[in-house]
DNA sequence: TGTTTTTTGTATCGTTTCGCACAAAATTGT
DNA sequence: ACAATTTTGTGCGAAACGATACAAAAAACA
């Protein structure tokens, strides 16, 4: 058990829990984008007026990145799970697109929020492409270990190269990302990550 | 040859060259997205005041649609080329893999201009994610088309599903514009390409 | 009770945004 | 030379933008 700390800070209590601020600041980015998302509607969406929000986040980039943050750490946990829970390669991949697609489809046709919020100022803002592609290759480095193990198992070849394997297993749910934001439909979706599966696990 | 029909229209000349402004436009759009692309940008650019941008293509949405349009005509013809000319099945993917990347890094990394400047508004504006699907799934289209071919010849087994190769193959390539935007270098992204050419018409 | 500390909420700053009005400029037709 | 037509360029205006100053409010501490 964590110990929760609460040292009883001294003055007026915040009205607003960081957490679930971060989460609602999270949906607007997400529908509108970097760029279109503006203070006032993110002001609205957190319940926060705008000193609140600059106080708690910092600025309009700053409060981004944090939001990316909170996303990655989310989307390593259900990588976890999908990858690390026992079972062949093709049911661990098939854990791991449908995770991903229940991200992507949940709410509406939003896809992924890094690459769907953030991949249009990944060409001017250095910072916020670097946050983009740390949270890409983070699922290309977890699924090169698990490709590692299915070729050690067996499970592969012996002569496939389980990186770039990895590039094209995680490069397709960019594809699913990209499409989902394009209002694809789910089973369309489940047939493109069904035969990639397919692919890469023989048919 | 195509007649120039130029009817000596009466009033001012025109200062500028529609195709090249266009193309001027496309680049900022490309560079910023299009909700960062402001007027002035677009302005400065093109070297055309606003109220010749507006006269000549519209507001701002219009301006976009208009570049969107244009590049795809590019994407097209660049897709006919790669997937229309003589050769095997494997040939042709080559070939059409390397004419994208082609486009997504020549110049800097920018990725596709469709996904990677229009894909974050696609949620809240309906008209331009539909310019953006109808780009990509006319790939889709033309993969299918190929792929159907190359099934016929009995490059690919008679139970492939060219369609859905089609949209795994075709997904490929989005990923391969979401990375390129990300900054990820050409060998990684033509690494990419030949796994999953090899996972297609078998290694 | 009063001081200290932290957050809230109002109000606003200066800038940038998009879109357009209007007159000057440049061409063709008469 | 003069009228008609089209584009250009200056410049403006209302609204939205990101960001902050400042006082009131709400808590703990003395």
């Amino acid at each position: 058990m964590v110990q929760k700390t609460e040292p009883k800070k001294r003055g007026r209590p915040r009205a607003y829990d960081p957490e679930a601020a971060l989460a609602k600041a999270t949906e607007t980015f997400w529908e509108s984008g970097y760029a279109a998302a503006s203070l006032d509607a993110l002001s609205a969406a957190t319940g926060m007026n705008r000193p609140s929000l600059y106080g708690a986040f910092g600025d309009k980039q700053a409060l981004f990145q944090a939001a990316m943050q909170r996303y990655q750490a989310q989307a390593r946990a259900t990588m976890r799970t999908a990858l690390g829970a026992p079972g062949t390669l093709r049911e661990s991949l098939t854990r791991f697109y449908a995770a991903g697609l229940e991200v992507y489809l949940d709410g509406g046709p939003r896809g992924c929020f890094l690459i769907g919020s953030g991949l249009s100022q990944a060409a001017v803002d250095p910072a916020i492409r670097d946050t983009v592609a740390a949270g890409v290759h983070e699922l290309d480095a977890g699924l090169t270990r698990r490709l590692t193990m299915a070729r050690d198992a067996g499970e592969l070849p012996a002569s496939a190269d389980p990186a770039t394997l990895a590039r094209v297993v995680s490069g397709m749910l960019n594809a699913l990302a990209v499409r989902a934001r394009l209002g694809e439909s789910r089973a369309e979706l489940e047939a493109m990550a069904a035969t990639t599966i397919d692919l890469v696990c023989g048919a």
